[in-house]
DNA sequence: ACCTGAACACCGTTCAAGT
DNA sequence: ACCTGAACACCGTTCAAGT
């Protein structure tokens, strides 16, 4: 619901492009304190345009997160259809784990402006789907574990993920060592004692976090 | 090196350490985003001596966060000496991981901080040292697979992390589960084909960040 | 030596005026 | 409809004046 409704006039869509193309170089080179204006300037644009298209930075840098999930997305859903089911969870979890050495700072984002950004819980949910698609194959082909759910494997690359955004340039290899222990972990071989608590669902999310108000807090009256 | 040289004056301590505690309260109601001046208000001082003791807000959050982590290591050490060995490590992780619960956003300034502060450097080498014992006295008895780092396992926890920080209000055990996942991965008694790359250690990190200047970023001569 | 708060610089955001 | 850039608000940081 929402995004793309209306078609936008053909200029206003070629600004907002060009402002969602220079952020995405400029936070890639310098990190995500680069100024709004530099932005728009960069994109030749002035900074009441960069406004007009998205409501704060926030929300420029969200719309970016967001491009980035749908082609990991995209990859996923490839996977599902021809990849064998033994590897193909795992090529879909470096495939993630890959875009985060790019981006640096910018998946970092994702933690705070998760909360708050529907669009974001959107894409987030649609990784959710596909991982849940390809876990499952990979359990039924007793390649991993059954006790383990989506949300539990994508908690369980966060070190991975850092291992991309920190150690990677240091030490190359980290982030496959990372993922190696995480194979381990979700091994189906394991004699280890059952996982407790249950197993986190996406709903646990939505449930913390309802349709909510547009974002701006009401303003007390003063006395 | 460096910290408790000069002995301070009494007031001059004394507002040191009402500043930290201000700033920490705060931080933990709200966030990181409150401003230094209500920092300052709280603490019943000037905003010029907030930045008398701490050099920027970003050392401020620093300063808090290696109390909290001297805290750890203060248990870790502890685990080291009477603990046994197979339960420590997993004791002192989760010490870790509960402390993120706790205090927000507080570890999340971390990484980025990382990079600069000496001070959280020290401190996150005594919590590797500690670390790293606990996991050679864990992999002696046989209870832990003898193939992977402290840092492997400091990566490992962070999933863990992230579960305490977002999920364990929502869905208390999730913390728990994470941790078992992590002691699915480092059991000894794994078949799992051997880990790639090499351990990450220590110096991987000290040889990233050379002992470097001041942190003021050289003047440029205009013209 | 240390404290204070007014002044400064910077950056995200708004809005009246233009096309 | 959309674009623009001057103006505004806010916040981290500095510094001259005080004790």
């Amino acid at each position: 619901m929402a995004a793309d409704d209306k078609p936008l006039r053909a200029d206003a869509e070629r600004n907002r492009r060009r402002l969602l193309d220079a952020a995405e170089s400029l936070f890639c080179e310098r990190g995500l304190e680069v100024g709004v204006g530099e932005i728009a300037q960069r994109a030749g644009v002035g900074r009441g345009t960069l406004f007009r298209n998205f409501p704060s930075k926030e929300h420029l840098i969200a719309a970016i997160v967001v491009e980035r999930m749908s082609g990991a997305i995209v990859r996923g859903r490839a996977l599902l259809e021809d990849g064998n089911p033994e590897t193909a969870l795992f090529e879909f979890l470096e495939e993630i784990v890959g875009r985060q050495q790019r981006d640096r700072a910018l998946f970092d984002a994702v933690a705070d402006t998760f909360l708050a950004n529907p669009e974001i819980r959107a894409a987030h949910a649609e990784v959710v789907g596909v991982l849940d698609g390809l876990l499952e194959r990979a359990q039924q082909a007793g390649a991993v574990r059954g006790d383990v759910s989506a949300m539990d494997v994508l908690m369980l690359i966060k070190g991975a993920c850092q291992a991309a955004t920190a150690f990677e340039h240091i030490d190359p290899g980290v982030t496959d060592r990372q993922l190696d222990l995480v194979r381990a972990a979700l091994a189906a071989h394991t004699t280890t004692q059952p996982l407790r608590g249950r197993a986190p669902t996406l709903s646990d999310i939505e449930h913390a976090f309802p349709p909510a108000v547009p974002s701006d807090p009401v303003e007390t009256a003063t006395a």
